[in-house]
DNA sequence: ACTGGTATTGAACGACTGCTCAAGGTAAAA
DNA sequence: TTTTACCTTGAGCAGTCGTTCAATACCAGT
């Protein structure tokens, strides 16, 4: 049997660069099709139909990020500062790597409406692993002696869910200067129960 | 001479509510022609194109946030009162006025991208606004002894807008329950300088 | 009642949408 | 070398997109 021509990483990976800076209804099949290189059978053949494109980049999308977190919680003296590594560097943009500032999960979940149910809840559940990760990792900073133990972990996931939303969504809108990292600061002194 | 038939007012407000839920991409002129009730002429011949009738609905869109703004300090018994009432309207979705929790002005930014040069930079411009009346409240705060005069209006301003942003972007992807709420309080106790 | 000028109507345009499928290509198995 | 089975190709489908414009409806001024 003849075995696929093209690597389907490589396309999965620039349908998702495509779909991320143009949001999945601007973003044409046309457009896919120029952007991996692929004629229209090859793209059906393997991902059914434009959702089905779709939801393998949303799910390339948090496999590439999960993999950048993990790669700042190793890399960090300590949980909390290597979640605020993580912070900083989703919201400044990395070069190259990121067409957009604004996470692509939070995007996706404005853009879409309830009629795109199955794309919707994907994305929604994909938030809520986020915060879930989040989570274990302040448990974490609890137990080294980071975080004050008597704080909610399920809490202040949310709030840093939260700021990282903020703060992705207002450098979309202003753009990323310095003065945003000083405000990355303050979210986490917070957190450790400063200020 | 025949003067027009329809409520452009009326128009524009039922266009933005669609504009709102549906994205700029997303609502089709002819999805606007039922919602509205015109034909493409009458609608054409009043807004020039899909992104004139799209201006002027975030142009509404704005004028009533700033009335809602204005209403909410003109009834708070403090300056931060005020903005605290504001936040909290605008993340808990007031019933039957916000078909979507987000910033129809942050799904905006988000959505469209620098080829549509014109109406990103527009929102951009009101969300800059936003921004400038919040400093400009806070200000009156520090007069009024509320919050400590030694700090940046501007810096809290931003502080106060990225809450916004991810409070709403989080309801839009969560729901919004009563534990966003508290999460209010949170800030404003930040901004007040407690905690 | 008639006229002049504006507003509204809705069929239609070319371009584009997501998607299909018969035809042709390619490499492993026989 | 021939067969077999998958893969790729790209013209083309039916439908929708934003938009136009000649025809019609309307009403103020005479």
């Amino acid at each position: 049997m003849a075995s696929a021509k093209y690597d389907r990483d490589e396309v999965i990976s620039k349908a998702t660069a495509l779909f991320w800076s143009r949001g999945f209804h601007a973003t044409s099949m046309r457009n896919l099709q120029q952007a991996v290189d692929l004629r229209p059978g090859s793209i059906y053949a393997s991902f059914g139909s434009k959702e089905g494109l779709f939801k393998a980049a949303l799910q390339h999308y948090t496999d590439a990020n999960r993999a950048r977190f993990e790669d700042c919680m190793a890399a960090a003296p300590s949980a909390l500062e290597g979640l605020k590594q993580f912070v900083r560097d989703s919201v400044i943009a990395r070069q190259g790597s990121a067409p957009n500032e604004i996470c692509m999960l939070v995007k996706t979940v404005a853009e879409l409406t309830e009629e795109d149910g199955e794309l919707l809840s994907f994305a929604r559940q994909k938030l809520a692993d986020v915060e879930t990760a989040f989570a274990a990792i302040l448990k974490q900073a609890q137990a080294q002696g980071e975080v004050d133990p008597a704080r909610d972990p399920a809490r202040m996931a949310r709030y840093l869910q939260i700021q990282l939303m903020g703060l992705r969504a207002y450098a979309r809108a202003n753009g990323a200067d310095d003065e945003l990292l000083k405000l990355i600061e303050d979210a986490f002194s917070y957190l450790k129960g400063d200020v």
